[in-house]
RNA sequence: GGAGGGGUGCCCGAGUGGUUAAAGGGGACGGACUGUAAAUCCGUUGGCUUAGCCUACGUUGGUUCGAAUCCAACCCCCUCCA
């Protein structure tokens, strides 16, 4: 491979962001020769963004650390639609309401990892509702649908899964496509936007905006993706027994974040401390080559600095602490997630079953029984053996009763004063 | 509009009148082993006031002592025809 003379490009590279591209060296070049404006869209479907998604948020900052322009594109626009790619059923359509709310707790992710202003390298955020909702039918189709070939779209493999389980593929979402390319067009013509990257299932839809560029404008767009991330056991990211990795505080706890990372797997620890942290690349393979055990410090090191970056240094630290007490030293951390329960409550006495349900460790009671027949409940660090026992005040232990589901999960939970 | 096929639990998928809360697999969770890892093995996997009751096989009715299984209407998807 031909070395490559551009910062940016160098990192993607040598941190393994690159999947695809579409024209490497005319990128590295154009990233060579001074700053770049490139973007990434995200889609409004959530409250917040998860680790799915960081890797397109760090492909985001990498941009705007070596000198060129990020834009991160919301798809207020795009997200009424649903983008098809490789799904095998159509998604429920959101309410705006939903796409509004969603939009406000996604900007507040970026606000952590990207430096907006008007400066070169000030990053942007926008929304495609500026455009897309505005657009005219006819208009639309005469001066962008005439660029498309049906044939050519049918031909893309982001929609053959669709078309090979005879799921219907409504006209709506085969829309969706026409839409990201424009949106490349309109950023190029407000902002001199002329890259757009995405994770590798976006490819059809970020070359169909490089086509329309060429097409539409005479201008020659770059596509670069990233690969699909997944552990090296072959499991998608981002998921856990509560769901998806967030990046809000108030969806997962700092605390429950580092867990996620901590918990990585061996295989995968050199790879994602080049991906999710900026540490230099000669410190991450001095912690990837740590062999047995000791691979568990790489891990909390990788812990933290994801977590830093999401959060804040000081949580990702106090995060750390926490961990440290609880699994190191076994002792109790008063940074654990906590529950509150009325003091009144307690003093009466509540079930053991319906105090692990409060404390969300379990989602009912008969997953409770399930638990305490597999021995995976514990409360102050003894197994429950009785289903029917009550807990009171005579249970607290420095002020907390701590709850554990298997030898991970824990709750503290806290007597409130009554009212 | 016509003809045919199909809609089952988180997902895939069996089941065509009765021990069917529904085989099997995947995923997930717990246990053992470890290093808060992987692999492996074991268990669990609708809810509840759990020897019982309730809800569940697209929806709504019907037949029957009894239905995911039979009938009718409706909704949705697929294929072919117009």
């Amino acid at each position: 491979m031909t070395a490559l003379k551009s910062d940016f490009m160098q990192t993607m590279t040598e941190r393994g962001f690159v999947h695809q591209c579409s024209d490497l060296e005319g990128l590295d070049a154009r990233f060579a020769s001074g700053p770049v404006t490139g973007y990434i869209g995200f889609d409004a479907t959530a409250k917040s963004l998860h680790v799915g998604s960081l890797m397109q948020i760090m492909a985001l900052r990498w941009m705007q650390k070596t000198g060129h322009r990020p834009i991160a594109l919301m798809g207020g626009g795009t997200t009424r639609i649903g983008d098809p790619s490789f799904k095998d059923e159509a998604r429920k359509l959101l309410t705006d309401e939903q796409i509004d709310d969603n939009l406000a707790g996604i900007r507040r992710v970026f606000d952590r990892y990207l430096a907006f202003g008007d400066g070169p390298t000030g990053a942007i955020m926008t929304n495609n509702a500026l455009w897309l909702n505005e657009l005219r039918y006819i208009d639309f189709l005469r001066d962008v649908g005439r660029h498309f070939s049906v044939n050519r779209m049918l031909s893309f493999d982001s929609v053959k899964l669709r078309l090979d389980r005879e799921q219907s593929l409504s006209f709506l979402e085969f829309n969706y496509m026409i839409l990201q390319a424009y949106d490349f067009v309109e950023l190029h013509q407000r902002h001199g936007c002329i890259l757009q990257m995405g994770g590798s299932d976006q490819w059809g839809n970020i070359i169909n905006g490089v086509d329309l560029g060429h097409r539409m404008l005479d201008a020659q767009f770059y596509a670069l993706t990233t690969p699909l991330l997944t552990t090296a056991s072959g499991q998608k990211m981002g998921k856990t027994a509560a769901g998806a990795v967030w990046l809000n505080a108030d969806m997962l706890s700092p605390y429950e974040f580092w867990q996620y990372w901590r918990n990585t797997e061996d295989a995968d620890v050199g790879r994602f401390l080049k991906l999710f942290t900026e540490l230099p690349l000669a410190e991450i393979e001095r912690l990837a080559a740590l062999g047995g055990a000791e691979i568990n410090d790489a891990k909390k090191v990788l812990a933290t600095e994801v977590t830093a970056l999401a959060h804040g240094r000081a949580a990702a630290e106090e995060a750390a602490e926490t961990a440290r007490k609880t699994f190191e030293e076994g002792a109790l951390a008063d940074a654990l997630p906590t529950t509150e329960v009325p003091a009144a409550e307690l003093s009466a006495g509540i079930g053991v079953l319906a105090l692990f349900v409060r404390a969300g460790l379990v989602a009912s009671n008969g997953e409770a029984r399930r638990q305490v027949k597999g021995g995976g409940l514990r409360v102050n660090d003894a197994a429950v053996t009785d289903e029917r026992a009550t807990l009171g005040p005579s249970d607290l232990v420095d002020g907390v009763i701590k709850l554990s589901l298997g030898r991970k999960k824990h709750v503290l939970v806290r007597p409130a004063r009554g009212p």
